[in-house]
DNA sequence: TATTGTTATACTCTATAACTATA
DNA sequence: TATAGTTATAGAGTATAACAATA
């Protein structure tokens, strides 16, 4: 399989600069240690970023549908069940079903849902500070800006 | 499990703007949109991202040793094992034995490998234009730069 | 003892198809 | 028929522990 060879390793450094002129790649380096370092921010809680993410749209959006909710945070339906399920058995929401129309859920976020809400909140937001504190003011403002034009972008491209 | 409510759920759009104050979220989000593209761009080519981005780093890094292209691509070294896996049985690279080291191997990209890696950059480097269509060159240079920082600043806090 | 590549494993996220109950 | 929620499943990414060969 791994036959003996004349080449030889590089003394030091391994360079990725033919990568780095893409902001794919600078984006997907950036997201995936904001993101490690955010799990560890939403453990003491018992919240992943997905989890907290919906436990946030329910709070903020009372008798919101499923089908609504997956559409805003851009899954799958089929994906936002188990999330729901376990904020449900941590009986941090309820599921009721709709009167208007009874295919449909309403969700709700309990008063122990609200207040870890607000308490993992806190957290993030100092998280979110920490992690752009070597960013400027506008220089935040025009990030954000760029992400969504992207995100706006790429959407249309594909689905 | 579900029991009746009289909630009623709010007409129409559903609000993230809480969630929208973090810029995890946007960068989730502008991250996923973006590699669900790029995913479609490198299929004809039979690359992942991942793949790619190995492939880009054997090519740039002849006789580079996995443990520092893991350290590169900050990915695990176990992760790479299988990565290099399919590029070596697609005979886009080859593994050799280090005679400096013997426990290390040396990572060489063949004349296919080569072929390939530049004609996948052509497209790569085509949706990375488009996707960041929207953003003037300043835009895009102060986008890398704030990316960089965080990265930077997210590593520095966890591991 | 420590390091390199490797194996095994587990968890999370994502995507699709198909089912049920309602409309 | 179409839609809402659900189930099942598969693929990909990520992380950790432990092992054999070598240093």
């Amino acid at each position: 399989m791994a036959r003996s060879a004349p080449i030889i390793p590089p003394g030091g450094e391994t360079s990725d600069s033919a990568l780095r002129q893409f902001i794919g790649y600078d984006m997907k380096r950036a997201f995936n240690a904001l993101q490690a370092d955010l799990v560890r921010t939403l453990e003491p809680f018992g919240l992943r970023m997905i989890t907290y993410s919906t436990l946030a749209m329910i709070v903020q959006n009372p008798g919101l549908r499923p089908s609504h909710l997956a559409a805003g945070l851009s899954i799958e339906r089929a994906n936002l069940v188990v999330i729901v399920d376990e904020l449900e058995q941590r009986e941090l929401v309820t599921r009721t079903t709709s009167l208007q129309d009874r295919r449909a859920h309403a969700l709700t976020a309990t008063l122990e849902g609200q207040k870890l809400y607000r308490d993992a909140t806190e957290a993030v937001a100092a998280h979110d500070r920490l992690v752009t504190s070597g960013l400027s003011d506008p220089e935040r403002t025009a990030l954000r800006r760029a992400l969504r034009q992207i995100e706006a972008t790429a959407r249309g491209q594909g689905g």
